[in-house]
DNA sequence: CCCGTGATTTAT
DNA sequence: TAAATCACGGGG
């Protein structure tokens, strides 16, 4: 099906990047990407939210990158794709992490996606975490019509505010590894913003995670949305 | 602060 | 084949 669409199929949702915005180097797209819409589609239903904190790899070379030594394993091989596509992996025994690859095939960068703010199918989204108790449901926090209406603040904080966390929540694991983002039609990324944001709401400091990465340890390769509430950590 | 958890990677 | 590692999250 063609991708328009399918978008009039499913409803909502604005154009989406196409390949030439993922065809550029990890630390450009990783700013562009914040304020942009991840869309997951689960049993034809949206899940979505609002990029707000990514982290560039800088490929061959960067000592917190998967393809540091430039070696393609079964795990990394997606870094090796054209932009555009997934590189969905798993670690720590348990969790996935979600990163859009960049630049051109055989050039293995990438952005991880850390942190959204949720816009739609917020109670799926807080069923896959885990967070709907009995008493959740019994106090009438979901079904109330507006999205994030009824939802308890540390609920709502705790959905999508971390690598892993988002994964959880848009059910996204190794299934998604390699898919194309340009063409999927259960995972895309929509723009929800046009031209560029100012310099001074984007904040920039080091990765989070990656004290081991020597002299990459600190290089200010992480950004966010300045004064967001929904990144992983202030 | 510590710990679960298991695939992946690196060292023997 | 064995050991160490890990782009994390949850619970004290």
């Amino acid at each position: 099906m063609e991708h328009g669409a399918v978008r009039q199929q499913i409803g909502l949702g604005g154009p989406r990047l196409g390949r030439e915005f993922y065809r550029r180097d990890p630390v450009t797209v990783a700013k562009e990407l914040l304020g942009q819409r991840l869309v997951r589609i689960v049993d034809g239903r949206r899940l979505a939210g609002l990029i707000v904190e990514t982290e560039a790899y800088l490929g061959v070379g960067d000592k917190a990158a998967h393809s540091c030594r430039g070696r393609r394993t079964a795990r990394n091989n997606s870094m090796w794709l054209d932009g555009g596509h997934a590189y969905v992996y798993f670690t720590y025994g348990m969790h996935y992490c979600f990163n859009v690859v960049t630049d051109r095939q055989e050039i293995p960068t990438a952005v991880l996606v850390r942190a959204l703010e949720p816009t739609e199918g917020l109670e799926v989204m807080a069923k896959n975490r885990g967070l709907l108790t009995k008493e959740t449901v019994e106090k009438g926090l979901f079904g109330l019509g507006e999205e994030a209406g009824g939802l308890e603040a540390d609920v709502l904080y705790r959905l999508c505010s971390g690598p892993a966390r988002l994964c959880q929540a848009m059910a996204i694991d190794r299934r998604l590894d390699g898919v194309d983002l340009v063409t999927s039609e259960v995972f895309f990324i929509e723009r929800a913003r046009r031209g560029r944001l100012r310099e001074d709401q984007i904040v920039c400091g080091p990765r989070v995670g990656v004290a081991y990465a020597e002299e990459w340890a600190d290089k200010p390769l992480r950004f966010y949305l300045r004064g967001n509430r929904f990144v992983s950590r202030p």
